[in-house]
DNA sequence: CACCCACCCC
């Protein structure tokens, strides 16, 4: 065994002093007190002669071995002490007392050479060869300052010196927490595993729950790689043995398992601890709630929020932040702000801040109710809450007024921003290029953009994801690659959105090869497609007539583990439907439904598209009435709009108005192209008061024309001179503050 | 506890 000699640390010679103390104060040099005269008889005579001094054989053993401690501890110096213990250990009738004086050895020597564990190695490896048992406090000793001098293997070999009688909780946690602290967590582990056994002679205590939970869930090892099932697997065993994680700790690993995902393990551990009794703070609440709000397992929040309650955790504002973030989510607005009334009128005794106002603005605004968002902004600022709007305030605002289409509200809150401390920041910019892109204004978007990056706001990938789907929209893909390879350039890596956003838009532009190409890219830089990006490209090689490549990706798509869904299903059916290959397309339904997977409304669609194309009507209105009464798919507007379309080619205009009848009478919503079929074959009878009649449902419906009702009805009414009826229609749009 | 990006089938 080599021995280290590295000096020891200041907190440890701290430690040995304070341990080394005599806990009685030293008695006064009484003769008639037995140990006062053994010390003055030892002080008095030469070490040399004590063996035959009977005088002093017989005060030593009517003596205590916690007598001969003290006594050991006031002798001149560890030389001394050694020379005593040496006389000890070879008295037999006093060698009992060795292991005490021993003690007493050490302590001298560490007050004398405070930094050389080395010489303490020395005397613990002699005090081993001739077999003095070491006790459990001269093991304490050693091990402290062993594992102060990083000297683990020593610190081991000590606490295996002590016997397993003596050896008490005490000195293995200081061995845990040093085999911990230098980062042996197998070894540490396997300590805590002994004292964990059932009938373990070291049984833990609340400083091992510390020192074992400290050392996993602190930053400085990262956990030792420990997974969360390991975690919880020693928490519940603490818990066994009566010791449950609470406090600080408890919080730590509660986070950790939301973080990880690990939900129903931070349930399990969090309930645990609420029942046993261990301080459960509000934080580990907070966590544990806010992840469950994102799985929206609502259930377990509400019962989470009522133990709160039982067991006298006070919410705080976090609390009522995650309750007031939820109720937005599933759009019970009103709600939500009946909790920031509550808080504001001091009944839950806090106040809101910036972050609950916040929630509460995006949440108005996520459900169209931006007005509302902007007048909370005004309140904010008359309130006396010291919550003054700031950056993220006017983001969810701006998003909210430019996901409406209100682009120019967006814009003066975007450029009211400036006057804030913190101003625009590149949510601002991504939040209002994404409307602008959305509704068209490319160029505009390209404007602003160029004009904050003079101003040193550079965009990042969520910007340039904005400017490609707005170009490959337009249909400009050389302009979306060039600025993919711009991205590249700044320094923005390309994520897993980009790539979908490139290879949608390659493929809707028909641009197979290229949307490969990018798809090869993507799993270059670690992505791979998912479920939907591959329904998109074999959708793309479908609609090119390439059977063969679309087949090839279904192959791939199998072998990386995902199942063709009802979306694959359909387009494989849509696709032999367009070709009026029924037989394939019923082929291909069969496996759906063997796969488990039910047609669904677009299965339907397709076949019934099919058979109008292929001119069978009457194929496709049985279809559509075993749908209405065989299957659970009740048609929507898209299979009425199919038919109705079909029976207006085929001139029967009368079939198409009753099916339109039919809608209504089901519930089923008119759109823009149930109303262009319609005023098609209308226009083809000349059955213009009828179509007058349908523009004013569709203008009172709201229902938007476009580009093809307007061309239609344009050409038509002018001809037919009622002009004056189609500018009323135009008219009532723009009176419900709609742009036609 | 708050703000920005993507997509499939009729």
């Amino acid at each position: 065994m080599r021995l280290s000699l590295k000096p020891l640390k200041p907190p440890a010679a701290a430690t040995l002093r304070r341990f080394s103390a005599d806990p009685h104060g030293t008695p006064p040099a009484d003769p008639s007190c037995p140990i006062s005269e053994t010390l003055s008889l030892l002080q008095t005579s030469d070490p040399i002669s004590w063996p035959a001094n009977s005088t002093l054989a017989d005060l030593l053993s009517s003596l205590s071995p916690p007598s001969v401690l003290k006594i050991t501890r006031q002798l001149p110096g560890s030389q001394n002490a050694l020379q005593f213990f040496e006389y000890l250990k070879s008295s037999p009738h006093l060698s009992d007392s060795a292991p005490f004086a021993f003690q007493a050895v050490l302590e001298l020597v560490m007050r004398e050479n405070p930094n050389s564990p080395g010489k303490l190695y020395e005397l613990f490896a002699m005090a081993k060869e001739q077999n003095t048992p070491l006790s459990v406090n001269a093991g304490t000793l050693l091990i402290m300052c062993f594992s102060n001098a990083n000297m683990l293997e020593e610190m081991v070999m000590v606490l295996d010196a002590i016997d397993t009688q003596v050896r008490n909780t005490h000195v293995v946690n200081l061995v845990v927490f040093g085999l911990f602290n230098l980062g042996r967590f197998p070894a540490a582990l396997k300590l805590v595993d002994k004292m964990l056994q059932p009938g373990a002679s070291n049984p833990p205590n609340g400083r091992t729950l510390r020192i074992v939970f400290s050392s996993i869930l602190g930053k400085k090892h990262r956990g030792g790689d420990l997974g969360d099932e390991e975690i919880y697997d020693l928490f519940l065993r603490f818990s066994e043995n009566g010791l449950c994680l609470g406090g600080y700790w408890l919080t730590h690993m509660i986070s950790r398992f939301c973080r990880n995902g690990n939900c129903d393990t931070a349930w399990n551990a969090l309930q645990k601890a609420m029942n046993s009794g261990s301080v459960v703070e509000v934080f580990p609440c907070n966590f544990l709630l806010s992840r469950l709000g994102q799985q929206r397992d609502y259930t377990r929040m509400n019962l989470l929020m009522n133990e709160m309650k039982e067991k006298g955790i006070t919410p705080t504002v976090v609390t009522y932040g995650i309750m007031i973030k939820n109720l937005c989510k599933i759009r019970r607005l009103d709600e939500a702000l009946e909790v920031l009334e509550k808080m504001r009128d001091g009944e839950a005794g806090i106040e809101p801040d910036i972050v609950i106002y916040n929630t509460l603005i995006d949440g108005l605004c996520k459900v169209g109710r931006q007005e509302d968002g902007l007048r909370l902004m005004e309140t904010m600022r008359s309130s006396e809450t010291k919550c003054e709007p700031n950056t993220v305030t006017y983001n969810c605002l701006i998003d909210g007024f430019c996901k409406v289409g209100d682009i120019d509200m967006g814009r003066e809150l975007f450029e009211q921003m400036s006057n804030l401390d913190e101003g625009v920041n590149i949510i601002s910019l991504n939040a209002m290029l994404g409307g602008m892109c959305r509704v068209g204004r490319v160029s505009s978007a390209m404007e602003l953009f160029s004009r904050m990056r003079e101003k040193g706001l550079e965009g990042n990938t969520v910007t340039y994801t904005a400017l490609i789907t707005a170009f490959c929209g337009a249909n400009n893909i050389e302009k979306a690659m060039d600025l993919f390879d711009e991205m590249k350039e700044n320094g923005c890596t390309p994520d897993a959105i980009i790539y979908y956003t490139l290879i949608s838009g390659f493929t809707r532009a028909g641009r197979m090869n290229d949307a490969m190409e990018i798809k090869s890219k993507m799993e270059e830089a670690g992505f791979s497609l998912d479920i939907i990006g591959y329904n998109i490209m074999i959708g793309g090689f479908c609609r090119k007539n390439k059977i063969g490549n679309a087949s090839e990706l279904l192959t791939e798509m199998e072998i990386a583990g995902l199942n063709p869904d009802r979306v694959t299903y359909n387009t494989l059916i849509s696709y032999f439907c367009d070709k009026g290959d029924f037989k394939h397309a019923q082929k291909v339904m069969k496996k759906m439904v063997d796969d488990g997977l039910s047609p669904t409304v677009v299965t339907y669609g397709a076949l019934i598209q099919g058979y109008c194309m292929k001119g069978s009507l009457s194929a496709a209105m049985r279809l559509f009435t075993d749908m209405k009464s065989t299957s659970k798919v009740p048609p929507n507007t898209v299979i009425y709009n199919i038919l109705i379309d079909s029976h207006c080619k085929e001139d029967n205009v009368e079939g198409a108005l009753s099916l339109m009848d039919e809608m209504r009478d089901h519930g089923v919503k008119l759109n823009t192209t149930t109303y262009n079929a319609l005023f098609k074959g209308l226009q083809q009878r000349n059955w213009s008061k009828k179509a007058l009649q349908l523009m004013k449902q569709m203008s009172k419906q709201e229902c938007m024309p476009d580009y093809v009702t307007m061309e239609i009805l344009t050409e038509w009414l002018s001809a037919a001179g009622e002009t004056e009826k189609l500018k009323e229609f135009v008219r009532s749009y723009r009176a419900s503050n709609l742009t036609v």
